[in-house]
DNA sequence: CTTGTGATTGTTGTC
DNA sequence: GACAACAATCACAAG
């Protein structure tokens, strides 16, 4: 079984405090953005069910609708989704490792790092 | 080695 | 363009 002695894993329960949250400012030049989550994959199929049964629905019936739902299925359901997540994650992966190759390499040169900002 | 935190992802709708 | 609840995540950092 998976070994979840590390069960605090999640984040705070309050984390909305002010300011600031979405579309944070990339702290890391490169920015190895992290993979997707499950999430988002069901959130990209199930939001055409949610709004095709929820045309009146806007962000927050949607969104706690479909975090209902998301609960609903079982890992079964979620699989694909979760599959899907796997996946982005290689992606994410091959993202880091570009990162982490400029960060430690270096030599600054030229090349062209960076573009526009 | 263990634990925690932060940063990130995507949806819709409005100003 | 930014933010709002909702959920996952998980790579990295620090002790």
């Amino acid at each position: 079984m998976p070994k979840e002695a590390t069960k605090s894993t999640r984040r705070k329960a309050a984390d909305k405090e002010k300011g600031g949250r979405a579309s944070k400012a990339k702290k890391d030049k490169n920015a190895p953005k992290r993979a997707l989550s499950a999430y988002m994959f069901f959130s990209q199929d199930w939001r055409e069910r949610v709004k095709a049964e929820n045309p009146d629905a806007g962000f927050g019936e949607i969104g706690k609708l479909l975090g209902t739902k998301w609960k609903e299925l079982n890992e079964e359901e979620k699989k694909p989704y979760v599959q899907q997540a796997e996946k982005d994650r290689e992606r994410a992966d091959k993202e880091k490792k570009d990162y982490d190759k400029k960060k430690t390499a270096d030599s600054g040169s030229a090349d062209g790092e960076d573009d526009d900002e």
